[in-house]
DNA sequence: TTAACTGTATTAGTATTTATAGTACACTTA
DNA sequence: TAAGTGTACTATAAATACTAATACAGTTAA
């Protein structure tokens, strides 16, 4: 599925975090998908079970995936209620970046040609 | 010059760091204007002079200020040799960020419009 | 030269984070 | 029932982050 950089300066969790998280967002991992158990994947990426449960709690509480005792994890509907506040946390950042790379001398027609590039994906 | 959050979650010197660096990028700190002085910066925000330390010397690993021995810090001309590197790194993230918004239904004229809205105030 | 100002380095102590381990519980499914 | 799910809890060790106190070295201006 993927793999952890132990020279990674970022704790594990969040690597794995990250991970799934551009799997999901590149549709890999499509809505209501179910992901790997807390277990299975710990085996697969040879570390505590309990990392694997840190980094689902996060995606959880970061609405990507949602979990069901017995059942799994599974990715979330791409429109859910919490989206809304999601949306505006990401424009934040967007715009602090957007103003970091004007400054740096990117100009608007390459930062527009970027969001072509990619979402023209799709 | 700004205040400290003691609420904020992000330890002291990030928030330095943060407050400084968007001071240079809207340009209110001009190129080679001296910042305040690592005491000085300490005394006005009341905490310890290292920490201020700290976020100065980050600021400078990324290249946003260089620092004099004795004589103080300063902001750093815009267009440095480091300016591809930054470019670069600022490029990947905001692909990252683009692409989490147009999974969360953020569309790519809204995306284009807050470039122009970013853009818009020089 | 001296005094007061600069950045810098070092050391230390504390707090927080991270990762792991073990165990237990509750739910679902075959 | 048995095996597989998520979840919770405690404990521990190690690493990292954060702040602080102090001392050192260069610059500047009186």
């Amino acid at each position: 599925m993927f793999e952890i950089d132990p020279r990674d300066r970022n704790p594990i969790y969040e690597q794995v975090v990250e991970r799934l998280k551009e799997l999901i967002i590149h549709d890999v991992l499509k809505e209501d998908e179910k992901l790997p158990s807390v277990r299975d994947l710990a085996k697969q990426v040879m570390i505590n079970p309990n990392t694997i449960q840190k980094a689902y709690r996060e995606l959880e509480s970061q609405g990507y995936i949602y979990s069901l005792k017995g059942r799994g994890s599974f990715v979330s509907p791409t429109y859910t209620t919490e989206n809304k506040e999601k949306r505006e946390k990401v424009m934040e950042q967007l715009k602090k970046l957007l103003a970091e790379a004007l400054y740096l001398g990117v100009t608007e027609e390459e930062l527009k040609a970027l969001i072509t590039e990619v979402g023209g994906g799709e």
